[in-house]
DNA sequence: CCAGTTGACTAATACGTAACGACTCCGAGG
DNA sequence: CCTCGGAGTCGTTACGTATTAGTCAACTGG
């Protein structure tokens, strides 16, 4: 944290002496306040001034007495950045930007504290404040750094549900336990008796939600809690031949996977089913609790959309309430998802 | 800018009292000083004081007493916000981004000032100041807000070439001229006498570069000025049947042309050409001086590609450097393009 | 002619930090 | 015994703003 260099610019006191008035006049013709009026000639003498000297407010010292600066900060806990297209959270971001864009916010994007690998609390420890409140978002998250947010006091909302013992945050969520349960519902009207959930082992929340919808999904269609199976998979080297051979063996004839960023798991999924000679769907059903896979020109896969855009947007949204809100209390907002029908499910064939 | 929510955050002072020191003391541990020491046994004190409290410094207090604030700014003239995929612009914010994090900066995207229609003196006049220094970027860009910015000494760098009179400013640039007398020259080779320019009638020194680079190339290569035509397109519907036929029938049999970020003005012109029996390039050979419409299966445009997100890179770099070096000069780039041999020119066949 | 009221302005202060100069120890050197 | 100097701390100030309490003159109504 070096010194600035450059010339000095004018402050208040400065226009303040041109305009043959006190700095604190200069203050009130800047954010006019109700009840304390300002003669005319007064206020053009210093619009004049501040217009000579060309003259811009210190938002520095603006904020140093408390006020906000009009700037929303964006906290991602992976690497996000840089911003590529190709993103699984690009579209959150154009969300983001887009509602803070409408609601006359600036972004401040942390692209820093991630490189230094230190979290929330790395540098100067709690490098956010520069921003008058936060959106965060990412899988891998430090439950100690939001629990800590929330017991400082600092405004923020978290793009995905999380639960933290003891307090209650601000966050939007995809609503995934509705679509979860249609899909297995769908399943057994399809005739498949045995189902199986692959977790992914991080990110408990998510994963709970759509186990929740799985069993909700069974109880209404009638299916006993034994023909459940829920597994974990770190990754795309956890799936080999012998674990999906042996799911099928063990009368597994639908695959529920809870997507990836990357999608690694689900797409190793389908080529070592392949590989295995199991086809899709005629041997084995599958679809994404999420978003799947693109498209190619054979495969359409099942699976459901989380509107991102919309969840960035509502993000803003609920911060800025918080930001301008007096005391409120932490907002939450649940979102629902839209189908997506492919050919990766299909009848159950007997044989 | 209304007051701030929320509890107040632990200060110095605090921290002082707990752990039995001054206020400067906490500031000395804070940022150690070269020739002031502090005893071990103190600096041991006030950091399990600031871990107890969780203290933070306060950037904004910190930016008063005229520090930098480890943030570069990002605005742009036209609006790029929200980052789209497909936009022109998203290679330079990628850069930027990059190097922004690689450098230990935040990134700060003036989003509001796009929508409030102000330009850089908008709002609270100089919204930029938020930032230590800041990354321009745009083609319908305010002379006269340039010009301000450098009078006021405020450190910036310019994406792309802007001469402002009277003032020197730095920027990073495309070598625009280079590649077009190369592409000049080439054509001239394949047998091309007279060569058309189609300019933007928008952002002028691209235009310029190009323009030189025409002549130097035609000079280069033995042309007499009178063999090129320069004309000036606004957008897609300047391109007429009637234009076109007519410079063909002028017997220009080449065209060059200046690209705008959608490409308009080129797809029109091949649109139109084809439309009139003028097959690209046994016709009439089309390159486009800067980035090309995207390559489909039958047509790759012969053109050469702005290294677009270096650019970006370097810009941050020089701004940094304006940051940390004292009283530094402006600093000017100009970056090498690379060619695209497409196959949209050909040799000259006479009729 | 005076008490009360309103309009227009200002002096003073607080916000949290970094830096400068001054101050107090305490041991070494004369 | 006195002086000197360095190590370690501290008091104070400045940064530029928003706000509070207050001053002061001009005006009102009785």
């Amino acid at each position: 944290m070096r010194k600035r260099a450059g010339p000095r610019r004018p402050t208040q006191v400065e226009i303040a002496q041109r305009a043959g008035v006190s700095q604190a006049t200069v203050s009130l013709v800047l954010n006019e306040r109700p009840g304390v009026p300002v003669a005319e000639e007064t206020r053009r003498r210093v619009q004049q001034a501040i217009e000579d000297l060309g003259y811009a407010v210190n938002p520095a010292a603006r904020a140093l007495r408390g006020m906000t600066v009009k700037t929303i900060g964006l906290y991602t806990f992976e690497s996000v950045f840089p911003v590529d297209q190709r993103d699984f959270y690009h579209p959150f971001l154009v969300g983001v930007e887009e509602e803070a864009a409408r609601l006359g916010y600036d972004l401040l994007l942390f692209t820093s504290a991630n490189t230094a690998q230190g979290g929330v609390y790395a540098r100067g420890r709690n490098a956010l404040l520069k921003a008058d409140g936060c959106v965060l978002l990412g899988r891998h998250i430090s439950r100690d750094d939001l629990a800590n947010l929330v017991k400082e006091g600092f405004p923020f909302v978290f793009i995905g549900r999380r639960d933290i013992e003891g307090t209650e945050l601000s966050y939007v969520a995809p609503d995934y336990v509705a679509p979860t349960a249609a899909l297995v519902e769908e399943l057994v009207a399809l005739g498949h008796q045995r189902i199986l959930l692959l977790r992914q082992t991080e990110g408990a929340e998510p994963g709970e939600d759509r186990e929740l919808g799985l069993r909700q999904g069974a109880l209404a269609a009638g299916l006993r809690p034994d023909d459940l199976v829920v597994e974990f998979s770190s990754g795309a080297e956890d799936i080999g031949a012998d674990r999906v051979t042996g799911w099928v063996r063990a009368g597994i004839t639908a695959i529920l996977v809870e997507p990836s960023e990357d999608n690694a798991t689900g797409l190793a999924l389908a080529e070592v089913a392949e590989a295995a000679g199991l086809r899709i769907p005629d041997d084995l059903s599958v679809a994404f609790l999420g978003s799947a896979p693109a498209p190619t020109a054979t495969r359409i896969w099942t699976s459901f959309e989380i509107p991102r855009v919309e969840m960035g947007r509502a993000a803003v949204q609920l911060l800025v309430n918080l930001l301008e809100g007096a005391d409120q209390p932490p907002l939450q907002l649940v979102v629902p998802c839209t189908d997506v029908r492919g050919n990766s499910i299909s009848r159950l064939v007997r044989r």
